[in-house]
DNA sequence: GATGAATGAGGATTCATTCAT
DNA sequence: AATGAATGAATCCTCATTCAT
């Protein structure tokens, strides 16, 4: 079966160049989650990756353009699964606790893309990549349509929806930017299994109660 | 009659140094609380108070030290208002309806401060004042004994009484973090008096189904 | 009489950052005259100045501003005691001897200048002072028109009085920028008193036989 | 017939490398005319080329190399039909008008020559390839002796037949590095064949004057 | 012959800070 | 209290060059 090839023919398909540019991505991402843009250095990243500056610039045309790179590749995929949900709305996911379940895990294994997206939303977006705002916006929105067409409109004034779908998305994310600040004052690691798999319980329990089914 | 001591008391209570240190610390808070410590330059700072860089200096020490004074000066208070009702307990604040509207009105009338704190939080508290330090700490496990003590024990189990802490405190702060983009994404803007009054009613209502008092 | 206050003041008159200001434009000037506009680092104006390089910076914005600052401190002069000949036409400085021994004095005091404009003439004039460009075309059109209405219309072709401005022109200019590499090449220095003072005698009787006056 | 040699033969004259080279050559031609030695990057003659950089070095070990390759390949040519002229002396050349219409025929078919030069020449020659060194000054020198032995002697001082040759050698070379410049004023193109064919007119009107043969 | 990747040296520029005035 | 000038350190980025493929 082809299937035995795979491994073998992996290497040949991730030449030494493209996989540079990957350990860049993936210090970039750490380092922007934890330091933001403008506290990220070039030779933090170049450093990490074990790499000179200069190298970086062959695999990446500015500090910027590495920045969008490391958004596109993060956020693009999650952004792309949460909009699965969103969009086959009230069908495959009508059950609230499928989508607390599906979110808490696709996040838990992106740890730092709640933290670099929040440092977008601190300053007000400036450096959001396009792709991320044709994104964002309609993802927030699509939220609110599916909420004021189901069980939410009995419990909620209408204009009070879209503080819903704020108070929900800042759990969900809030809980993963305040993991590092949280372990280092003492309360544990919010990372670990038990951690996760708690405030995936809990969460799904809130949602229970601020959106009862009858 | 006080009237008559304004004019004169005014100068003598805030001499020009004085004020130029407040105007200082007005500047840098915004400043701060837009683009991070790393993001916040002094020359951004000295422009916008109309000063040139030095005259900083004859204020504060350094730029760390100013950041220092910003995050005491602002969130002091804050934090101290918020201890009030933690420490008071289940005595004159039982009522969360109350606490919730006093958060909201003390966080409304200084809206940089969540963002203040949020990138410190983003980035480990590398830079958390050592007040900010042995108040967050304190607060949040007083918070959560209040919650334990109190109806959150009856609804929740003991082990997840951490994880409605953090929901309260991100639904609180997101918020007021989410407000620039969400302006700039078109949703309207979250700190006119309609929205901070109907977050108001939102966050009350949220708190009383997650916390229903019998 | 006042001109004995004269040596008084001006030290009060020149502050030291003026004079450092000023120091910053004598370097750049030779250097950018020598090496030109890419040739030339602010390394080595700092170095030239005894200064270190982000002083540089306390006067000037920019390397591009600095060139400007020096295009504009050193050609403004040369190119308006230019133009006075050239309008004052056919009145004071209708003697050509005149207007030949005027330029090469003007031209002998800055002898950098035809360098640092001819730097700029090969490469289109990119960075060219928009000082520059407004003086450069008129000075060009005027001369022309004098020479239109005057003794040359008797000697040459209309349409090859263009010509005969970019001759004079070039004969002029190219004299000065020959001159390093002329010494260089063991012909003498094109600069001291001898070799002007025949350049200008020669420049006199070559304007004389291309223009004679009958 | 010589046409069915024609197609066999041009591919082994002008193999692909060495069109290549070919190629580099001319992007850098331009490109050191333009913006001289420092102001021109292997990036943009690779680019220019359609080529990456290090394919450059296939075929020139540096840019040094290759700037002085340009000069050879370009000056050299030029410097050898002027120097025909000078040696050949008073017996082919001995009508100026031949010379003149010879040199700015030359000139005219490799405008960018005289520009390149120049640059060498404004920065003292640091670079000028030692063939062009031994080749300048007996040019010049040769010059000097013709016009010392000829007819000038008759209409100038001995002391200034050096000055009677650099200028002509700004008349006609100024007249190309002016042409970018010129056009970019509203002068019109100097290099198209009318503004050619005036200034060898007037050239050759101006030699006339400057040496009348009696 | 062509090129992707890597890099030492150096480019302009900014930053926080100091000091004399 | 305010500021012009100076500067060490560090910023992002470019350049010419090398080397393995």
């Amino acid at each position: 079966m082809s299937a035995s090839y795979a491994p073998t023919q992996a290497p040949a398909r991730t030449p030494k160049g493209e996989r540079t540019a990957e350990r860049i991505l993936d210090a970039a991402e750490e380092l922007f989650a934890e330091h933001g843009y403008a506290g990220t250095t070039l030779r933090d990243v170049a450093r990490r990756v074990g790499v000179r500056i200069p190298s970086l610039y062959n695999h990446f045309g500015s500090k910027e353009a590495l920045y969008g790179a490391v958004l596109d590749r993060g956020i693009g995929p999650v952004l792309a699964t949460l909009g699965e949900f969103v969009d086959s709305g009230s069908e495959r996911y009508r059950d609230s606790a499928l989508v607390v379940a599906r979110v808490m895990e696709v996040l838990g294994r992106h740890p730092h893309l709640p933290r670099l997206v929040q440092h977008e939303i601190l300053s007000g977006g400036q450096h959001l990549t396009p792709m991320l705002r044709d994104w964002i916006g309609p993802l927030f929105a699509r939220a609110r349509e599916i909420l004021e067409a189901g069980p939410a409109a009995r419990h909620w004034p209408a204009d009070e929806i879209p503080h819903l779908v704020l108070a929900f998305y800042h759990v969900a994310v809030g809980y993963f930017t305040m993991a590092p600040l949280y372990g280092q004052l003492g309360g544990g690691d919010l990372l670990d299994r038990e951690a996760l798999a708690r405030q995936t319980h809990f969460f799904t329990e809130l949602v229970r109660r601020l959106l009862p089914e009858d």
